[in-house]
DNA sequence: AATCCGGGGCG
DNA sequence: CGCCCAGGATT
């Protein structure tokens, strides 16, 4: 079959991206990499609408990466908090560690590819964008675009290798490899905005004269991907202990696995089987309280389960002591990630702590 | 290569 | 309710 005519230009895209770019925060300023590099690490499976508003915030805490490195973990957890995955910011918090240790970011993909946190496709965006490499990284959005446009029917994640090398063959067309970091973020901005997954608006498409997928009609199909397993159902139960003051309980997570190091609502830990009373009770935090059932379940999904939380509230007894921090319900509000969010929001609803002045 | 790891928005 | 999102580390 002979290839469509006329085949994808690079100068197409990148005279697309000069009218049609996304206003984004992260490129209003120079080509900080400790910004880019902070975007790209939000940006990671994480939506462009969600990130935007806590780049602008955790640069107005940590503003340099030298600020970032010598802050203390619990506050660049504070300030993770809600945006998930939360190994990116131990990550984050290690690698600008190493940064400043080594003197600054280093410019080259093998060099940034060494740092904790950053992956394959995190090199290759900071050294595009912040470096002008001329190296193409391989996001959700350039596997749409480039399976859609070389019409690959193979499925992911075994079609990767072959994307990724017919996305590099563009960047080395002449205008993306002397604008490598506007090259990219065209990739970024078409598979955004007009080669989205469901209903491409290929008629807006300044590639769709070359796009094979476009032209055999499956375009909207690709790419194609092997089907996912069905998530289960887990369950805990949670304790939230009140002292006189009004303040919660909460204990710091072991600093891997689950939601690891932040904190949490003591409880029981999370399985398929459910948990007795009898059972659930030797995972509280203080055996001999006025421990309370609450009316309801907290809900939440995780990527492969689903997790279903009972609640247990009580007092704090006068004279007992008990290990762990103590928080206002406002700042546990702040602080906590959002499973147990959950379970404050269940304990607000049954009146069981001071509402949030929200 | 397969699994684990959050949370939100959209159709 | 399922899918997707500027993925990385671990095994």
């Amino acid at each position: 079959m002979l290839p469509p005519d006329p085949l994808p230009s690079a100068g197409d895209l990148l005279a697309w991206y000069d009218r049609h770019r996304r206003a984004l925060p992260w490129r209003e300023a120079a080509r900080d990499p400790y910004r880019i590099w902070l975007s790209e690490v939000m940006l990671q499976q994480t939506t462009v609408a969600a990130v935007a508003p806590r780049w602008r915030r955790f640069l107005a805490r940590f503003p340099t990466v030298a600020a970032l490195a010598a802050a203390p973990w619990e506050a660049v957890a504070e300030e993770w908090a809600g945006l998930g995955y939360y190994a990116r910011a131990r990550n984050l918090h290690a690698c600008a560690q190493a940064v400043v240790a080594r003197g600054g970011f280093p410019d080259t993909v093998e060099g940034l590819r060494a740092l904790p946190g950053i992956g394959a496709y995190t090199a290759a965006a900071v050294a595009a964008i912040a470096f002008g490499r001329p190296v193409v990284p391989l996001d959700g959005n350039v596997e749409r675009v480039t399976a859609r446009v070389a019409a690959v029917e193979e499925a992911l994640p075994g079609a990767r290798p072959r994307l990724a090398a017919l996305a590099q063959g563009w960047m080395a067309q002449a205008p993306a490899r002397e604008r490598p970091a506007d090259f990219v973020q065209a990739l970024f901005d078409l598979g955004a905005t007009i080669c989205v997954p469901r209903s491409p608006a290929c008629v807006l498409c300044p590639w769709q004269a070359g796009c094979a997928g476009r032209i055999s009609g499956i375009a909207p199909l690709l790419p194609r991907k092997a089907p996912k397993p069905a998530r289960p159902l887990k369950r805990g139960v949670h304790f939230l202990l009140s002292d006189s003051a009004g303040r919660l309980l909460l204990r710091r997570r072991p600093p891997s696995g689950l939601l690891g190091g932040m904190l949490g609502i003591p409880g029981t830990p999370w399985r398929e089987e459910g948990w007795s009373t009898e059972e659930a009770m030797a995972h509280a935090p203080l055996a001999s309280a006025n421990w309370r059932a609450l009316p309801g379940e907290a809900k939440h999904g995780f990527t492969h389960f689903e997790l279903r939380m009972a609640l247990l509230a009580a007092t704090l007894p006068p004279g007992a002591a008990v290990e762990g921090e103590w928080l206002t319900p406002a700042a546990a509000a702040q602080a906590l990630p959002g499973a147990m969010q959950r379970l404050l929001a269940l304990a607000e609803a049954a009146g069981a702590v001071a509402s949030d002045t929200a």
